[in-house]
DNA sequence: TTGAAAGCGATACCAA
DNA sequence: TTGGTATCGCTTTCAA
């Protein structure tokens, strides 16, 4: 291995002078400054990692947290770790992966053993055990979500209330007055992850503002869970006339019952999905989605340690305001069945000759022209 | 920061002793290691990665060099990620996450800087720029994919040649003898990764071993991508009575356009995927798949990493054997179909009274009985 | 503008 | 069975 003495030797200087000239700390001539630079090359010289570590005391390596177990909302995962991968990059640091399923003892080996400057913690829980240990380290932390108790440590996250509200109202603002929610699969709420319950209460908070019937329930990500939970929205609220699907995996499949019933989107039914805005793409439906905004949040995480580590601030909370983009799948409702024996959703009522009939004639309101794009600007909420 | 010299001083013993009953190379009466261990509990301590890399001119991590974008065929690479971190974990080791953009110079840099110990590089190309640099590091490689010329590097990857033949093979033994093969994205052609060419050269063979007709389309992950390459495969093979999917993200769209066309799976059209086993369940069909191993190549190759690292053996190419799991989606063809003026996919036919006619009656062959599950237990070849 | 040398924290060789 | 100490490669203070 060819060391900085090496490279000293070979340009006739010091050590120390190599040292200064690659790291700029203090004036050097051009000529020896040229003499160096030229052995460096010449030697293929690279400083080693480990001793670099040792004596300036940090490792210019991040580590990511991650939940990697094969689970759903995969695409989603990727994103945050790409963009946090290429952030940290354009800072010249490094990413160490870690599985959530070390849990705390992982975080308190790699910073106990010195081999990151900082972590970034993703799929936090609403009482994460991990948040009380990150506080105790000597390394700062940035979480992607919003636990409960922050304790002092940095998050970053889709403002999810928002997000919950934006949907319904955007619905309501179209004239809807009956909508369904595809939940998340039952492990999320299980879980406690919390962002499902954020979204669900704006989702709440909004129908109750709007006065508008609703019915919510989780939705296991496959075919048959798809296909299940529109039953029981059927069941529940059988004039519902849109539907908004916080459920990435289960999307695909929502929109084929959908059309297998017959229902055309946004024709017969209206539908809203919370997802990265890419993944619109692969279905037949152009949606009106709130995008997952996975790459800002994963580089203002890795710019918000970067602060962090600089102490130009401190601990903060940082939540991106939901993106509404207006595309085909949402419209004003039909106001009645023409089948007065199956429900908006096209599936058959059960029996009774009284099912089906809708509650009210729905108010309407006042629809914007229908192809207009909504989009608000990203904005920040920050917590001192 | 708590070093080795503090737990020396704590217990009464030298920097050396704590040291050997840490690595254990060397034998300590049990009375001063319960003191040194003592001492390291009370004080909380833990070696310093970066002396420690300095010292034993080895690091315990190993970089990942995975492709980044946020492109198809996410959940296959989420799972190699997985499982590569999970099986660094089991030998003690950590890894470094690099991103395919940073090309030949992440290498370098991460190899160079002695930061791991080892690389793991996923998405190989046929003519991977990166092989040459990589077999001049002074650190093993394993890569997952298969370069024309390894150039004495190891390589684990599924036998995608085989993976091919078996796909035909289990359609014709089912007395199929026209067959359709719903490709990766162009892209995925053009990039060169090989394993598209590689199966589809496996394909091929058993096509034309196996006497069949045959059409093979390239497809887009999105699902009007999914609707021209149908459209295509049925202008030109009209009477296909079997569908090889090798294309995750167009399965769903796939599935949906047959039902749309009122295509029963397997009833009307055998549907074969080549996909992780567990995709499979999100889709509304049981679908026959081979699988796609990709938990058990991550796996490998780390094991074949920390066999190279102690020199227990030398570079080696292994090569999984496909799987083929038999589900429901797969049966014997339909002799003709009910509607002369419609293909076997259910596509109206373009006009002319020709058309939609089958070339000749399947001879049939000797279908095993439906439902077996036809399981070959996974083979390794080894390139000495 | 440059050099000498004292750390940084752990390992492992040489002695005892 | 244990201790002393040179060593790993780099940074940075102190001197010149």
């Amino acid at each position: 291995m060819v060391s900085i003495a090496d490279v000293a030797r070979a340009a006739g200087v010091s050590p120390s002078t190599v040292s200064y000239v690659l790291s700029g700390r203090r004036s050097i001539s051009a000529a020896t400054r040229a003499r160096v630079e030229a052995s460096i090359a010449e030697l293929g010289y690279r400083p080693h990692a480990g001793a670099r570590a040792l004596a300036r005391r940090h490792t210019n390596v991040l580590a990511l947290v991650a939940p990697l177990r094969a689970d759903i909302n995969v695409p989603v995962i990727m994103k945050f770790v790409t963009s946090v991968v290429t952030a940290a990059r354009s800072y010249d640091h490094d990413v160490l992966l870690l599985t959530k399923d070390e849990g705390t003892a992982g975080l308190e080996r790699v910073a106990g053993s010195a081999m990151v400057d900082a972590l970034i913690v993703m799929d936090v829980e609403a009482d994460d055990v991990r948040v009380p240990v990150l506080s105790r380290l000597r390394q700062p932390a940035v979480l992607i979500g919003l636990p409960h108790r922050p304790a002092g440590i940095s998050c970053v996250d889709l403002d999810w209330a928002a997000t919950g509200y934006a949907a319904v109202q955007h619905l309501a603002e179209h004239g809807h007055r009956s909508v369904a929610l595809v939940g998340p699969p039952p492990v999320v709420y299980q879980r406690g992850t919390g962002y499902a319950e954020r979204f669900l209460s704006g989702f709440t908070d909004a129908v109750a503002h709007f006065g508008l019937a609703s019915v919510a329930h989780a939705c296991e990500p496959t075919f048959d869970g798809a296909a299940e939970c529109l039953r029981r929205v059927d069941a529940e609220l059988p004039d519902a006339t849109a539907l908004v699907v916080h459920n990435e995996a289960a999307l695909g499949s929502v929109l084929g019952i959908l059309h297998a019933a017959g229902r055309r989107v946004p024709d017969d039914v209206s539908v809203l999905a919370i997802c990265p805005d890419d993944v619109a793409l692969g279905l037949p439906v152009r949606l009106t989605t709130v995008d997952i905004p996975a790459d800002e949040v994963g580089a203002l995480a890795v710019e918000m340690l970067m602060n962090l580590l600089d102490g130009r601030h401190g601990a903060q909370t940082r939540l991106l305001a939901p993106v509404l983009t207006e595309r085909d799948s949402c419209g004003p409702p039909r106001p009645r069945h023409p089948d007065p024996c199956r429900s908006q959703l096209g599936m058959p009522l059960g029996g009774g000759p009284e099912g089906g009939v809708p509650s009210g004639p729905p108010d309407g309101g006042a629809p914007p022209p229908a192809g207009v794009v909504v989009v608000s600007t990203p904005t920040t909420r920050e917590t001192p």
